[in-house]
DNA sequence: CGGACAAGCTGA
DNA sequence: CAGCTTGTCCGG
């Protein structure tokens, strides 16, 4: 047998000689023990009936722990630390139930999936799914997605993936309702071992058993969640597209807002522009393009009445803290740090921070000593304030560090886009400052900035929502500079394709994904390793740039082929292949 | 990764 | 030169 070892540090197989008595026990996925010099390690069986390199005395299986992912994971993970340069343990890892699972629950095969008929892009997709290998489906942000996830399931086990594990499970409980057998990932890992399941889970459950694997679907394809943070970086949905290919059965790609990446994987279907329209909010765009730079504020006139109302108010600034940047009042200059020269923030207690190198200072000009600093881009703590006095009632603070703790009840909400996934409904939802959103100096800002607008179109509901709400359909207010920005027409018009063909222009253009493959290289000893990438035809490495560097290639295969030859030095390094935020 | 072993440094 | 640290190598 062929062992590869949970070590990192390790990224290499030994040959192990499998004990009789364990012999039914063992096969291609089995989580094992090895004796590796001297100690016991962890470990998966990748190959059996091996030839053993000469001259090596084969020690015996150590232990068998328990079930592990079947052949067809296991040699997928192959594939993808490949394809994200990383190793191949952290995928077999994440293909693994957390705990050992000596024997497995025998599986009994009931009826996949109860349901009535299917109509509409349901329909339309259960028709496509026989012919398309890959379906991008592209559903408005007020539309349940769960017509299409049965269409699917209707063909037999299905692997079905949702950005967040309370979607997941909630998903999961409907399933289960209409009668057919689901395993939620990750409890029901052992349950889906089995075979005969649909298999329903967030990012990791990408690398879930399914047997007889017969159809996938990700949900909120675009969800940056699918994306694993720590290297290898892989993604679900990519993940998913190769499975699909392998097993040979459909992949269905669910959006509001699908991903270029979608896109040029597989046919769009969309519904009418009627459907489409009534599954967007009404969008008010509020331009304040001409309005004073420094004076305006982030509160224009037309917040007054939405805030003063009864209804409910989500207010989106992804700026924490009370001040990002400030100006001295009297001599102009924007305040910076004396050691660095960055612009300092303006911190709750009262001083200038610099966030780069940590100094701090009283709240005085350092040009004129003036005490008085004009706030030119207020953060979340000082707009709540601003909020609370507009509003004439509570407004409560929501960011990244509020998350898992219960929300108190409150008419107006305020924070980063963290308040976008901890409150669940609302009726206006305000950017109050959109062009941060839209200007980030990020290559994927215009995409991103379409997926929080969707989310926010969630809270809102379609402009046709029913009971709640008093029949007043929901409002999505930007606040902008750029009104003709494709991101803000492609929400007012709820047409996500405007934002999808200028992406795909620009990305040809510039060389961005998915017109070229790119991977961040970061680490003490990155410059090492991308000096040792040499230059092979098509790449190009790009940088440094803040101690990243940027290795760019025509497609994946150039760019992974030209990694995974290239051996990595002694030291930290990090490689990121398709990197999201840069 | 972590144990083994070798080479380098310190103090008597 | 013992006793310790630091570095490099390698595992079936």
């Amino acid at each position: 047998m062929r062992v590869l070892p949970d070590v990192s540090g390790i990224d290499r197989c030994f040959d192990y000689l499998v004990p009789d008595e364990l012999g039914d026990q063992v096969r291609v996925g089995t989580v094992v023990r090895i004796s590796l010099h001297g100690r016991r390690v962890g470990g998966w069986v990748v190959a059996d009936h091996v030839a053993p390199p000469p001259g090596v005395r084969l020690l015996a299986l150590a232990k068998v722990t328990g079930w592990g992912p079947p052949p067809d994971l296991v040699e997928l993970s192959a594939w993808a630390a490949w394809r994200w340069a990383g190793r191949r343990a952290a995928l077999l890892g994440a293909a693994t139930h957390e705990r050992a699972v000596p024997t497995l629950a025998p599986s009994g095969a009931p009826p996949p999936v109860a349901g009535g008929p299917l109509d509409g892009l349901a329909a339309e997709v259960a028709h496509r799914i026989g012919r398309e290998p890959v379906c991008v489906v592209r559903l408005p942000p007020a539309s349940d997605p769960y017509a299409v996830v049965q269409a699917v399931c209707r063909r037999g086990p299905t692997l079905v993936l949702a950005p967040g594990v309370r979607q997941a499970a909630h998903l999961g409980l409907r399933l289960r309702r209409a009668g057919a057998t689901v395993a939620v990932l990750p409890r029901d890992w052992p349950r889906a071992r089995a075979g005969g399941a649909h298999v329903v889970g967030s990012r990791a459950a990408a690398w879930a058993p399914v047997d007889p694997l017969s159809g996938v679907v990700v949900l909120d394809e675009h969800d940056e969640s699918y994306q694993e943070e720590r290297a290898p970086t892989w993604h679900a949905r990519d993940v998913a597209l190769e499975r699909a290919r392998r097993a040979g059965v459909p992949c269905v790609l669910v959006s509001a807002v699908p991903t270029l990446e979608a896109l040029a994987a597989g046919v769009l279907l969309t519904a009418s522009r009627a459907e489409e329209r009534a599954g967007w909010p009404v969008v008010d765009v509020v331009d304040r393009s001409q309005d004073d730079p420094v004076r305006g504020g982030l509160l224009s006139e037309r917040l007054g009445p939405l805030l003063r109302g009864e209804r409910r108010v989500v207010c989106v600034l992804n700026r924490t803290g009370r001040s990002r940047l400030s100006a001295c009042d009297r001599c102009g200059r924007v305040a910076r740090c004396e050691t660095c020269q960055a612009a300092v923030v303006h911190t709750a207690d009262g001083s200038l921070a610099c966030l780069r190198c940590a100094t701090r200072r009283p709240l005085v000009c350092d040009h004129c000593g003036s005490t008085v600093l004009r706030n030119l881009r207020a953060g979340v703590t000082r707009v709540r304030e601003e909020l609370e006095a507009l509003a004439r009632r509570p407004v409560v603070e929501v960011t990244a560090a509020t998350a898992g703790t219960s929300l108190p009840d409150a008419g107006v909400y305020v924070g980063t886009e963290a308040v976008l996934h901890q409150v669940d409904r609302a009726d206006v939802v305000v950017f109050l400052d959109l062009d941060q959103e839209l200007l980030a100096p990020r290559y994927r800002a215009a995409e991103q900035a379409l997926g929080l607008l969707a989310r926010a179109a969630r809270l809102l509901g379609g402009r046709d929502r029913g009971a709640r709400g008093g029949g007043e359909p929901g409002r999505l207010v930007l606040q902008t500079r750029l009104p003709n920005h494709e991101v803000v027409q492609a929400a007012l018009h709820a047409d996500p394709a405007r934002v999808a063909a200028a992406e795909h222009e620009r990305r040809s253009l510039l060389r961005f994904p998915p017109a070229a493959a790119l991977a961040s290289v970061s680490g003490a000893a990155a410059g090492d390793y991308v000096a040792a990438l040499g230059r092979p035809l098509g790449v190009e490495v790009l940088g440094p740039d803040d101690g990243h560097w940027l290795v760019r290639a025509t497609d994946h295969r150039t760019l992974c082929d030209t990694l995974a030859a290239t051996p990595r030095p002694a030291g930290r390094l990090r490689v990121e292949v398709d990197p999201l935020r840069i």
